[in-house]
RNA sequence: GGAGAGGUACCGAAGUGGUCAUAACGGGGCGGUCUUGAAAACCGUUAGGGGGCAACCCCACGCAGGUUCGAAUCCUGUCCUCUCCGCCA
């Protein structure tokens, strides 16, 4: 959400903001909407202090018994709440389309971001790592997964329907062994690490910013007016909603979590494998800061190095992309995806992506701190993956299969994985 | 799931239909006086949302409604917390 005194006064710059990410909202719209909620609110706040004034008379007269003024006054506040009710209903009703538009409306982007149309014209930033050279036909991971039963997928489907997956015997250990070596690494650079509610209001994903646009995508429990979110980030952020936090020195949180994606849309999209699945699990940095643009910035920077040093330790090829405004996302600022070397799709494959969302989550999620004058200022919040998996997988077994179709664990990965320095074929 | 109690500022808590919400009283925090320093004592302070050019006004007693000229106070619903019972990893 954005400050609407900051809509009114760039309104066109907010409106073609609006239109590179793909949003459709009218501001201009939005505006008349707000002037009419103010010329009601105008109207109302007058007749409430009528009413006020009238009321506050009645003890003075009742004192002195003077019952006909009194029952006069009494008539003249029926008449002046008969129109407030009127009013009132109006107001109401501006106020709902006002705050169903301000929901719509996109965050500001960064003047670095590129524009674009889609994730085909992000820009590339950086590559790390040497692309591995194979000399001899390679396995993708859906093989090299039934080769050694680290999965099953078609009894995942049997069983939880399409994109459903189990995981099974050592790709257990390296599913969790994966999370952990994230966990480690983000607590020692000063995360709390926290395990959170799945099931979340309705209220915390519109704060969040996942809601109104991204219901289709979220998993409901009707039943108990809960959903089901897509990541930890809706926990961490929520975790502080309505709340005066203390940020001299940045919050630094690492959640723990299961995520569930309806998917909706991508129906035939990347069906094959682990790479789009219903229910995965997420190890995610949140950072909440002041509202500082050089300070959320160096943050920015410094989640995307974590991800990348993580990636590093995996020993694996990865590239930085700038996200462009097509492909933003409505809440973000600025956003960093990091694509991991896949050698069966012989391409980068997204697995983390890293957000500078501004004061547009703390906005919606009530979140702030005093400054040094003692005023209350909004938050910045950020996020990025540390990882997810099992999409880290597929880079992880595939870069590292050898001819015989036996995997290289990676060192840092080894301690949680009772020391196995490679998996062997039965 | 059943029965009961309760949600008021940083915390505890008073207020049970009318200048009582920059909200009694107590505690805590911060600043000061005193002191070599500290403690104690005393003094001060502790900043919500919105509208309006402004004067100023409206809203805020968990949340949403209702009754009333007027609601922290009465009624209904709802969320949450606590106690007891039941069930349970």
């Amino acid at each position: 959400m954005l400050d609407i005194r900051f809509i009114r006064e760039h309104a066109d710059q907010v409106q073609e903001v609006a239109r590179h990410k793909g949003i459709e909202v009218s501001i201009p719209e939005l505006l008349a909407v707000d002037n009419e909620r103010r010329r009601l609110l105008l109207e109302v706040e007058g007749l409430r202090m009528q009413r006020n004034t009238l009321s506050q008379a009645m003890p003075e007269l009742a004192k002195q018994g003077k019952k006909d003024e009194m029952e006069a006054k009494k008539a003249e506040v029926r008449a002046v709440n008969a129109r407030l009710t009127e009013l009132e209903a109006e107001l109401l009703t501006v106020e709902a389309a006002y705050r169903e538009l301000m929901l719509l409306v996109p965050n500001i982007i960064s003047p670095d971001t590129p524009v674009g149309g889609s994730d085909e014209e992000n820009v590339e930033v950086r590559r790390v790592g040497e692309l591995p050279v194979f000399d001899f036909e390679i396995r993708d991971h859906v093989t090299l997964g039934e080769m050694h039963r680290l999965f099953d997928l078609p009894r995942g489907v049997k069983v939880g329907g399409s994109r459903n997956y189990y995981m099974t015997g050592i790709g257990v250990f390296l599913h969790r062994a994966v999370q952990q070596l994230a966990l480690d690494v983000l607590a020692g650079r000063g995360f709390t690490a926290m395990d959170v509610p799945l099931m979340v209001r309705e209220e915390m994903m519109t704060n969040t910013g996942f809601f109104p646009s991204g219901r289709e995508q979220t998993y409901e429990l009707p039943r108990d007016e809960k959903w089901l979110v897509g990541t930890s980030e809706v926990a961490l952020v929520s975790y502080y909603s309505g709340e005066t936090v203390d940020v001299s020195e940045p919050i630094r949180l690492a959640g723990v979590s299961n995520c569930f994606r309806r998917e909706a849309g991508s129906a035939g999209r990347d069906t094959r494998g682990l790479y789009r699945v219903h229910q995965f699990a997420k190890v995610e940095q949140v950072v909440i800061c002041k509202n500082d643009p050089d300070e959320s910035e160096r943050l920015l920077q410094e989640i995307t190095q974590n991800a990348e040093d993580l990636l590093q330790l995996l020993e694996v090829p990865y590239r930085v992309v700038a996200v462009c405004t097509g492909d933003i996302g409505q809440g973000v600022y600025k956003k960093y995806d990091i694509e991991t070397w896949m050698p069966s799709r012989e391409s980068y494959g997204e697995t983390n992506s890293a957000s500078n969302l501004w004061e547009f989550q703390a906005r919606r999620s009530n979140i702030r701190y005093r400054d040094e004058q003692g005023t209350l200022q909004y938050c910045h919040t950020l996020n990025n993956t540390a990882v997810a998996t099992p999409r880290i997988l597929i880079p992880l077994l595939e870069n590292h299969q050898r001819e015989d179709g036996s995997i290289y664990i990676p060192v840092a990965l080894r301690p949680y994985m009772n020391g196995m320095e490679e998996i062997r074929p039965e």
